[in-house]
DNA sequence: AAAGTGTCCAACCGCCGCAAC
DNA sequence: GGTTGCGGCGGTTGGACACTT
C-alpha cells in the first residue's frame, strides 16, 4: 500500500472521502467551526483534530473561492510577499476566498525560482509605496465610515424621495467619486446628495481592478450595503 | 509513443504560542 | 511556574495530470 490509506494507530489519513466530508460538513453546521479534537467523538469521524481543521479550512469551507488565481490576485501575492515573505496567512487575509495554502502552492509553482536579487532591491520600494497606499485607505476607510452613518440617517429621513418604482430589496449601495450611490439593478445610479434622491446614468467603469482599488480591497464588505 | 519535466493541489509533519489546569 | 492540549502556521511531500522533448 502507498504513502496514503494507511492506518496508523487509530485515526485515518490520505484523501477524504465524500462519506468523510459529509460527516465533517455536518459536524461544523451544529457546532461551527473550533473544538476540532471533538470531531472524532461527535461525528463518528476517524480522524484527528488537525486533520478535520485542515479539511474544513482548505477545502470545505463554504466562503472559498475556487478556480484559478487572477491576474489581479496574483499582482497582490506578489506584492504582499515582498512585504511579508512567507507569511502565507497573512497574505490570504487580504484575498477574501483564498486559502495560505493555496497562496503557498501558488507562489511555490510559479515565482520561487524567479525571484531573485532583483526582488530584494524592489522589497524597499514596494514596500514604501505599499505602506502609503494602505495609510492612505485606513484615512478613505475611516471617512467613508463616517460618510456611511450620514449617509443611512439622511436616506432613512428621504426614503419618500426615492421614486417608488424601484424595489429596495434589489439596492446596493454603492461608494464611488467621493459620494454614495444607490444602484438599481441593471444600470443606473440614484445618488443621494443632500438628502435629495438624484436619478444619473451609470458611469463607465475602466476596469474591476481599478474599482477594487477605489474602493479599499481589504474591506470590500463595508461598502456593499443592501437595504 | 515513451520518457522527462513542470504544474497543481491536497494533505502531512514539526514547531510554536497560548490558554487552561 | 511547569505541563499539557489545542489550534495555527509554514515547510514539505507525492500523486495526478499536462506539456515538452
Amino acid at each position: 500500500m502507498g504513502r496514503w490509506g494507511i492506518i496508523e494507530e487509530e485515526w485515518r489519513k490520505g484523501p477524504w472521502t465524500v462519506e468523510e466530508d459529509k460527516l465533517l460538513i455536518d459536524y461544523v453546521n451544529l457546532h461551527g467551526e473550533g473544538r476540532w479534537n471533538s470531531v472524532a467523538r461527535l461525528a463518528g469521524l476517524k480522524r484527528n483534530g488537525k486533520s478535520c481543521r485542515l479539511r474544513w479550512v482548505n477545502y470545505l469551507r463554504p466562503d472559498l473561492k475556487r478556480g484559478q488565481i487572477t491576474p489581479y490576485e496574483e499582482r497582490i501575492i506578489l506584492e504582499l510577499h515582498a512585504i511579508w515573505g512567507n507569511r502565507w496567512s497573512t497574505i490570504a487575509r487580504s484575498l477574501p476566498g483564498r486559502t495560505d495554502n493555496e497562496i503557498k502552492n501558488y507562489w511555490r509553482t510559479h515565482f520561487k525560482k524567479k525571484v531573485k536579487k532583483s526582488s530584494i532591491d524592489n522589497s524597499k520600494k514596494t514596500k514604501v509605496h505599499f505602506l502609503k497606499r494602505q495609510q492612505f485607505q485606513q484615512q478613505q476607510q475611516l471617512n467613508r465610515q463616517i460618510d456611511m452613518k450620514k449617509m443611512m440617517s439622511l436616506f432613512e429621513e428621504n426614503e419618500n424621495k426615492v421614486p417608488s418604482h424601484v424595489p429596495k430589496q434589489n439596492m446596493t449601495i454603492l461608494y464611488q467619486n467621493n459620494t454614495f450611490h444607490e444602484q438599481e439593478q441593471g444600470g443606473f445610479f440614484y445618488s443621494m446628495i443632500n438628502g435629495y434622491a438624484n436619478y444619473v446614468p451609470l458611469p463607465e467603469a475602466s476596469s474591476n481592478e481599478d474599482i477594487m482599488w477605489d474602493i479599499g480591497l481589504w474591506n470590500l464588505d463595508d461598502f456593499n450595503v443592501n437595504l
